[in-house]
DNA sequence: TTATTTTAGGATATTTTAATCCGTTTATTA
DNA sequence: TAATAAACGGATTAAAATATCCTAAAATAA
């Protein structure tokens, strides 16, 4: 998870970066109540520290995070990871309208949108949305394990807990 | 189609605004080899000329348009609208690929990704490609004449042909 | 109480995307 | 041939998204 480079663009992401950062972060949050830095969180993802503490606070305020702040503070879950869904989290990061529907800019409430496309498009977003409620954090902490931590040169050779 | 004003972000699209623009100007786009001039087309989107010359521009480069200099000149398709294609147009206007696909910023070719949701994730990227690769600009164009055409004050009570 | 460590959050800077500008080229018309 | 009207396309500007900075507030520990 490196920064934007210069000649070297984000994916085109269908959400926005800060929220595959919230994601990113989520998934490395302990299951164990105990509170993470945000510090320390940013240089695991290799995130500017109070960037990342800015994206924290927005899952804070969403109450998907809480914090705690001094000495032995930092954030922690404040559910298991069973319990919170990639759809709560993209609402909180992207507010409720994940993306605009009509593609020529008709309204959409009110019936007003006709397109041939729309019913395939309500599909698409149905699907979305569903794909997003069913997931877990729980689950993508799975998939991440499997790929392992990222690179840490410090911890590369052996790193007993 | 107004521009985005301060205060008024554009609405959150799956695509960028240009594919956005590209797909109303196609749909507005004479369907018996006539020439349309961007200008005339961009008053009528409420759009800044150049700009929408740049997209249309681009446009004739994927052999969606082609394009007449000179005082007869302007765009025109380059085939029937049957037989132009949604993907097409997006292809033409983002590249080849909409969006990247894991969240979590696994690699995607060579089965880097693993993530629970990677089979959800795939239908919903086939169903995107299929529904726009299945949608002609003619079915675009039966939903805009439903529609009528764009708010024009001059033509608001009368207007024959 | 004082020093230290952490989050809080507003202000600022940078990068990318969107939009504009302007001189050039090409075709038509007089 | 000269004047005009259109697209062409590089350079520039503006706006939005992304990233950074800095001071305040809160919790802990000496």
């Amino acid at each position: 998870m490196n920064h934007p480079q210069p000649g070297c663009p984000h994916p085109r992401s269908l959400f926005h970066a800060p929220t595959r950062y919230a994601l990113q972060a989520l998934v490395r949050m302990p299951g164990d109540g105990t509170y993470r830095l945000a510090r320390n969180l940013a240089a695991e993802l290799d995130l500017p520290g109070p960037f990342l503490a800015k994206i924290l606070q927005t899952l804070a305020h969403a109450d998907i995070l809480e914090s705690l702040r001094g000495p032995t503070g930092g954030f922690r879950l404040t559910r298991a990871p069973e319990r919170i869904t990639l759809r709560e989290v993209v609402v909180a990061m992207e507010g409720p309208e994940p993306f605009e529907d009509c593609l020529l800019g008709h309204a959409v409430g009110g019936g007003g949108c006709h397109c041939p496309i729309r019913p395939a498009w309500d599909v698409l977003q149905t699907l979305l949305t569903t794909t997003l409620a069913r997931t877990s954090l729980r689950d993508l902490q799975v998939a991440q394990a499997h790929h392992g931590p990222p690179e840490d040169p410090d911890r590369s050779v052996a790193a007993p807990v």
